[in-house]
DNA sequence: CATGAATGAGAATTCATTCAT
DNA sequence: TATGAATGAATTCTCATTCAT
């Protein structure tokens, strides 16, 4: 039925699969997909599906895993590493942005669908999550020390804390881009969450939070 | 089976209907939840459930407002009105934090199911978003004109923004709370969010963002 | 689609789909029995068999279950337990060869499928199996004692020997009769055993057993 | 994957798909076990095993074939011709014992799985069981005639009986021997059937036989 | 107010079998 | 001689939903 010519070797019928799944994933959600679904979505009957990627849960790891592994590399790719630290922090927005904005399938499965549906899943994103805010923080504490030689372990919670905050806003923004609502472009978000975070790692490394008591 | 006495009012009944469900959803997410696990949480029978809710989306649906309506109404009691615009807003992200904590289950359906599933639910969930980022959007621009009366729309699409950002952040702290990696306290998290929002805001108003330019 | 009328007791439901079950699992085996033919020839729908026999696995058991229950006690309510020990072997080879006659599927059932299918159910009728024999073998060893009240213990092995022989010769002649081949009588089949359990027994009691010596 | 090299001749081939075949039959059954398992198992690829033995039916047919004729010609080498009869029914019955006991998966194929299976292949089965029992029955009557001339056509019918229920006994053994529980060595369980087909015998040939009578 | 009995529709998964090379 | 690629047709099992009482 699919318009693809037929005996494709293996290899190219698992990323047709994987692009399909995505697709419908992000479209369904993991539990209203089904097989057959994604399965005239690749163009290809559902025992092929199922003899190439086992079950409905291998598929959607290794989507999960696919990915993620994407993400990751867009980001790396993006860091310009022999800057300084605000220009590599600022370049890693940007890459992050632009993949999500052009993969918004894969991003929509990793943080919308593989989070919501339970343990195998979550956990695999949760580490790739990890990996990237230990990305960020590295990036921070380097900048801190580029700013300011003493004083530089003193905010070392502040710094973790600032770190997750930073890749929670840039997940909400990333959301809020594929909402299709706001279009907002890479560039801005990036330069939002810059202020965000440079002023908010300015103020502590001042040494003046904003404290509730008054 | 239930351990509840028979002839119980209506109005009660569906209460004890709303709890199971949202313990159920937030627990299996709405596909996998099913109307036999609900009605058995319940102590009643399924054609009871559907005499009162009358179908799987509907019950859904009515989870979503009840918790929507808690959501709102809680944030909305613990923003303290007479005080200074900052200490609005810190009240009402304390509130927000603490509610979602007191009520892991609700927020759970609202913010990692309801907006997984599509079309009818996430609507509903978008709006009440709307609600409180305009809400917050208000306490930052009232904020604003307190701290300097010149130049406040000149900032009008950065407010907005930030607004935004602060949201999206104060969700992701929140998902991260009940997450029960960091057990970090509802203040913790609310003065995180003061920091971001706080010196963000003094970078704008100061007319000196943070650029790529360099 | 059955002829029987809607909205019937759970009990009764059940023994329908047992009777339904037998009959099928009788003729095509257990792998070749579908739970859509089971349904049909029950005159219900599937889920209801689902819902009151859990999965194919549980409802194969159920059946081996009451097979094997009816059967033991056909043969024990068949033996005159206040004859001599050879009428009340007779007797008891009499009602099994009846119940079996009677009861062919159940007895294809608990004979050629249980113990084919492997594990769970073969245990299952091995255990009924083990009771008969052991049922048997305290007939025999009475017999022996009423006979000769000498040398007893001499035969232990022996006697144990002739009442496996003797339940194996029973099933094979039960299968036989189901075969449609040779439509030879319960009471037939029963006096052929005795001839070959009474005189072997006897042999064995006069301590002159065939030995391969010459 | 198969560690067989390449380019075997045919008839090799067939040879390793029929024990690979038989023994998956053993323990699966007919209908657990798939065609894959089985190509896999005989390290060849499943058109391979289409191209010689054409269908599933089609190889269970030819396993059954090659392991009853296995069967008959055991037993017909192992009888001693030129001995008394009961010389020769001992000589086969060991012959028939050590036989099974050898070849366990094709006994299995042939009296566990083949005769439940169904239709076509019952007869076949129930063909080769015919032959055997035949032939027992031949060797039970040339005995009667060696020991007692006149009188034998009288015993005619029990004679088949006899035969009857000696194979039936047979399998019985056989069958338990493979169970793995009791250890039986082929010569106990010939020397078992002896006992009780000569003793059988010789109550029938002086015309005594238990009635239940009394 | 409340439920035991029942089902139509669809889900994941497996299997025997074939083609093109 | 031998195989990687591919599928139509079941099969087991679940679920939202309704009726009769």
């Amino acid at each position: 039925m699919g318009a693809q010519g037929k005996r494709v070797p293996r290899a190219v019928r698992e990323q047709q699969m994987l692009d399909a799944a995505v697709a419908t994933f992000a479209r369904r959600g993991y539990r209203a997909a089904s097989m057959d679904e994604i399965a005239e979505a690749a163009g290809v009957s559902k025992p092929l599906v199922y003899l190439y990627l086992h079950s409905k849960d291998d598929l959607f790891t290794a989507c999960i895993r696919r990915e993620a592994a994407a993400l990751k590399a867009a980001v790396r790719a993006a860091v310009e590493l022999d800057g300084p630290a605000d220009r590599q922090l600022w370049s890693g927005l940007l890459g992050f942005f632009e993949h999500t904005a052009a993969h918004p399938d894969g991003w929509t499965v990793l943080y919308s669908q593989a989070r919501t549906v339970g343990e195998p899943f979550a956990d695999e994103v949760a580490a790739m999550r990890a990996e990237i805010v230990e990305f960020v923080r590295g990036l921070i504490a380097a900048a801190a020390r580029d700013a300011d030689c003493d004083d530089g372990d003193l905010a070392e919670r502040e710094v973790a804390a600032l770190a997750h905050a930073l890749v929670g806003a840039a997940e909400s923004l990333a959301g809020r881009a594929l909402g299709g609502t706001a279009a907002s472009s890479g560039r801005e978000n990036a330069a939002t969450l810059m202020n965000f975070a440079w002023s908010g790692l300015a103020n502590l490394m001042d040494g003046r939070p904003w404290t509730p008591s008054r």
